[in-house]
DNA sequence: TTCTTGACTTGGACTCCGTCCATCGTAGGA
DNA sequence: TCCTACGATGGACGGAGTCCAAGTCAAGAA
């Protein structure tokens, strides 16, 4: 992670206390935090940071590609860190837990020409949804 | 529509002037309207209905599986009334326009067992981003 | 090191979407 | 026609996210 932080302020991001800790709380692995979560991990190292500190810097790595924001229930928006390597989410209907996953085949290719009504398609996002071992 | 009138009433759904308006709009193809947009509609039909009625109707109708819940965007979510022909969503960016799609694979099928993690996993949900032809 | 300044942070107000609840009204069966 | 359980109402409430004016500070200049 200290990867993303060199990044940043190679990109001439102003480095503050508080996107640091918002970087180093979007550390790990299958990591799909709500802006409130977090806010509520960024504030047990700096307990007086704001909830609109949060959404600026959250907004600012979306936009610099560095985080992807992810929806997969109409809730909370979820912020994932792994924006380098595309994957597409499978969660739990029992307890929202969300998996990175990598299908076998490219989801855009398996849309037909005539199904693209003349849109130029660029992406697509799948959301897996089951029971995980402990829900089932 | 009259079909899911109809069929609401064989299934013992109370029918009351509210909730016929509101069956009424999610008339056709292609539709994909907000709760507000649905309120909107009824009421001009039947001034006084109601937010809540609406959400409870709506509520009501996605239980019975008559109706689809779809959330493209982190923001409001959309009915679909097409909820007895499985498809997937291609969203304009440019102004949000929403058609049905129908890809050529079942995306179901393109998960890998060793990237399921144990999960029972009985849906896929795909969402197309592209520009409409008038974006374009 | 200190100065300077534009960028960043803050907290609160505000909006939007959705839920909840006590009360009132009515669909539909007796 | 009458009864009553179910549905409708609207206002209060809560969560998620945005916006703003005022205060603070990172980092380059000197
Ligand atoms: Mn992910
Ligand atoms: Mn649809
Ligand atoms: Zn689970
Ligand atoms: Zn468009």
């Amino acid at each position: 992670m200290s990867d993303l932080l060199e990044r940043l302020r190679e990109r001439g991001w102003r480095m503050t206390s508080q996107r640091r800790v918002v970087a180093e709380v979007l550390d790990g692995d299958h990591v799909h935090l709500t802006a409130d979560e977090v806010h509520a991990l960024a504030a047990r190292r700096l307990p007086e940071i704001s909830r609109a500190t949060v959404y600026n810097a959250l907004g600012e790595l979306v936009a610099l590609g560095e985080v992807a924001e992810v929806s997969t229930d109409g809730r909370a928006r979820r912020y994932d860190p792994n924006a380098h390597h595309p994957h597409h989410h499978l969660v739990c209907s029992g307890c929202g837990t969300i998996r990175d996953v990598h299908p076998a085949a490219e989801p855009l290719d398996d849309l037909p020409a005539e199904e693209r009504f003349g849109f130029t398609v660029s992406t697509a996002e799948v959301t897996y949804r089951g029971l995980c071992p402990s829900c089932a």
